[in-house]
DNA sequence: CCTCCTCCTGTGGTCTGACCTCTGGCCGAA
DNA sequence: TTCGGCCAGAGGTCAGACCACAGGAGGAGG
């Protein structure tokens, strides 16, 4: 019956551990800690939080495996390098799924979805994939250019392709592909002249789903998988 | 006094809680556990490990924040389902997907996965496919069919197909795949004379995939998913 | 006989308080 | 001044108890 709306209700359910989670964020924003910096010690810390020392522990567990705490035995926890946080996360979140993996599956499904699209016909899923490509040539077009956006509307250009295939399963797989994708090739960076031959290859797959060739355009979307392909393997490589 | 040699040293070092957590991860590794899968009790987990309670709960902390576990409390800990298909199926559930478009994606998955699998020839992973099949050629011939229990062991032999094609993406996303189609044919019901047509198509990819020849699999596998497709929307119009 | 509600059991969630181990600085001896 | 050991404070681990939730078994009522 006290269903009474809690007075503080930002942080004020949840299981205590991930509150003390929270409480820890915010302790290191509110206090402007820097990586390297000490948190207060465990003792200290559940005494001020009002908990117990174990749940304060999980919690410090916790944000350890995100990567945001480095605990150190006999000195304190200290708050974690950034730099470290994106490599733990970026392992974690893709559970290692390897580039060519990855990559094969961007063949499984995008090449079924340009032929689909090709021969649906749907004229205004086809001008929304038209609208990507020409944003995407605006954008590289502009004299400073942003390649995180770049990335964006690549991936907008590729899923509206998708989206013109009608089938909502594969809209959905591919569009977690792509994510898992981003994630994987965080740093974004493009081959010299690879900008250019993209564009060209992207034509040619817009082309081809305009005039309703459906066998023009799964070879020119396999001929751009395959090319980008090579170009994220010679970044890692040359990392 | 007993740094003698521990029967497990790839394990032995380090802080018993990462300890833990590593020994966990085996355990899923050793067991089998699929996601959903239930793990032992934190108290027994604690007294087989021979250690207590607070330390295995660190470990386990650690271990669902990399997103491997899922506490329910009141229930258990379980192994989780990783991220690509927790994200696939919420988005996908929220969707009334068509029996076409959801076997329209099986020739998608299960095409290039059947040419693979033959192709990758990985003796372990067909003899399973070989044993899937077996099963449910087994549980066919039994007096009284059960065809809720044919409809997971069909289920099982076409995903033992997936994962001998080695790409873990293709392998969760038909995980999901198989997920819907078997929410939306509830019902459990064959055309009459359907059984025997599919054992057939059935042994015709396993010869394939165990003759190594891929476009024979890749045939094979397009004529079952055809049929089973005819099958499932004659079952619809019959309602 | 069936249905609904209650109660019980098992499981995770949290707390208390104790002891061990490591780190690093203080401080006395050489 | 330098080197060494000492020790306070930090994290690491443990034991046992009690709380809160989920789900099924069993009894009461229809």
């Amino acid at each position: 019956m006290d269903t009474k709306d809690t007075p503080w209700e930002p942080l004020g359910q949840g299981k205590v551990t991930d509150r003390i989670a929270q409480q820890i964020l915010l302790l290191i924003a509110r206090e402007q800690l820097r990586p390297g910096d000490r948190l207060p010690a465990e003792r200290e810390l559940a005494t001020v939080l009002e908990v117990s020392r174990p749940s304060l522990r999980e919690a410090v567990r916790s944000l350890q495996a995100q990567g945001h705490l480095e605990v150190r035995h006999g000195s304190g926890v200290f708050v974690a390098e950034p730099h470290t946080v994106r490599e733990l996360r970026a392992a974690v979140l893709q559970q290692q799924l390897s580039l060519d993996e990855l990559f094969a599956m961007r063949e499984v499904l995008e090449l079924p979805a340009a032929v689909w699209a090709a021969e649906r016909r749907d004229a205004d899923k086809l001008d929304a994939v038209r609208g990507a490509y020409e944003a995407l040539v605006a954008a590289a077009e502009e004299p400073d250019i942003d390649l995180q956006r770049l990335r964006a509307l690549d991936t907008a250009f590729h899923l509206s392709i998708v989206d013109a295939a009608g089938n909502r399963f594969l809209e959905q797989t591919a569009g977690v592909l792509h994510d898992m994708l981003a994630a994987g090739m965080r740093t974004t960076m493009w081959v010299p002249g690879r900008l250019e031959t993209s564009q060209r290859e992207h034509e040619r797959i817009l082309v081809a789903l305009l005039a309703g060739d459906a066998a023009a355009a799964r070879r020119a979307a396999r001929r751009h998988i395959r090319a980008a392909h090579i170009a994220g393997l010679s970044r890692i490589e040359a990392t």
